[in-house]
DNA sequence: GCATGTTTTTGACACCGTGTCAAATATACC
DNA sequence: GGTATATTTGACACGGTGTCAAAAACATGC
């Protein structure tokens, strides 16, 4: 057997930041070939295609986030962790220079795009898996603010509203690079949120 | 002066259907020219190149839109224009078998995906436009209905936030295909925004 | 220590995409 | 009818993905 001349975590991590800045389309194995040290066959013989190797790369970004959500999420009056969240995610998308975006809402609009091409359903199941987990994470914190009486409407529906909000933001950010404005809607959908009922 | 052997517009039609199916980077000039018969040289001859063809074609694309969007917002109670706005915004992505999602957002995502390539500048500046004229029909809309004491809110605020709810839906029905989710969540932020203040 | 087997690496290849260019072509106008 | 001009056409350069066989490097057994 002859060993592995690379380190396959650091490659994960090398191909994501690729990923992120320029897109899976936009990101060819060449690039990330050479921003590794690596020979572009041997992405090949490792990962098998571009997209396997994006997924993996994703799998360990959505590990990740998904952790330092639930520490936002962690703390405080339900406003306060609504805030934090949305302050999480608002530094994830405005990460980076200039600004990666998310890295979720803009692999689901790759997908399908040409017939057979792209990514395909293991992606999108990806992307949909974090986001549903994302959305329970919020709907747990809505329904604990509801047991202690911060909130008295529907957990769920409130939780997939935050959520879509969400991924209007990183649709916004990608249209307008305009900070502020990304925190001012979120601040309005918190208000939105904890105004109507209770409180 | 040889004549041109093709119309400008039936083009620029077959155009905007593949790239609203495929994505921009999806779609190939030689799909394009096969679909309309036309030779690839001849669009890169009369258009310049795949980016500026589609400028042309999305730009026909969102005049006939926001047309649609401002019929939907103009009549009846503030609710019911929502309603009907909602709804004009759920039906466009959700036309056409597979569902082809919004072309707004699925071009933004695309932007800036390597260096200098993909889409570029005047492409956000097309998206965003759109995106901000829509923010001002609705906008509008909410304006009328304080007048008529159907809202007390703030107008500006609230029409970007029902705007970033709507593209926060086009990402989501990328990833669940779930067209009465799209719908309760378009109802809840009815509600939402129509039940904080006055009604 | 050396031969063997297995895996990784390497480089060549096929194929498809964009975009460019010069040559051929078809018309309008004089 | 000849000429100018714009369009069409086909060849080309370049870069992307993915495949493949040959070369290389180690682990193992003798």
């Amino acid at each position: 057997m002859r060993p592995r001349e690379f380190n396959h975590d650091d490659v994960l991590r090398i191909a994501f930041d690729q990923f992120w800045r320029k897109g899976v389309r936009g990101t060819s194995l060449s690039d990330i070939a050479r921003d590794a040290g690596v020979q572009r066959g041997s992405l090949y013989n490792a990962f098998g295609s571009k997209e396997a190797l994006f997924l993996l790369a994703y799998e360990r970004y959505a590990g990740d986030y998904l952790i330092a959500l639930q520490k936002a999420l962690g703390t405080g009056s339900l406003r306060k962790r609504l805030t934090a969240f949305f302050d999480s995610t608002i530094t994830n998308f405005r990460s980076g220079s200039p600004p990666r975006g998310c890295p979720t809402t803009r692999g689901l609009m790759e997908l399908g795009a040409a017939e057979g091409e792209g990514l395909d359903e293991d992606a999108r199941q990806a992307f949909a898996n974090l986001i549903s987990r994302i959305t329970a994470l919020v709907q747990d914190a809505l329904s604990a603010g509801a047991k202690r009486g911060e909130f008295s409407g529907n957990p769920a529906a409130a939780a997939l509203h935050i959520i879509t909000v969400t991924r209007g933001l990183a649709v916004i950010e990608r249209a307008f690079d305009d900070e502020p404005q990304l925190r001012k809607i979120a601040a309005h959908t918190i208000d939105l949120v904890l105004d109507k009922m209770g409180r």
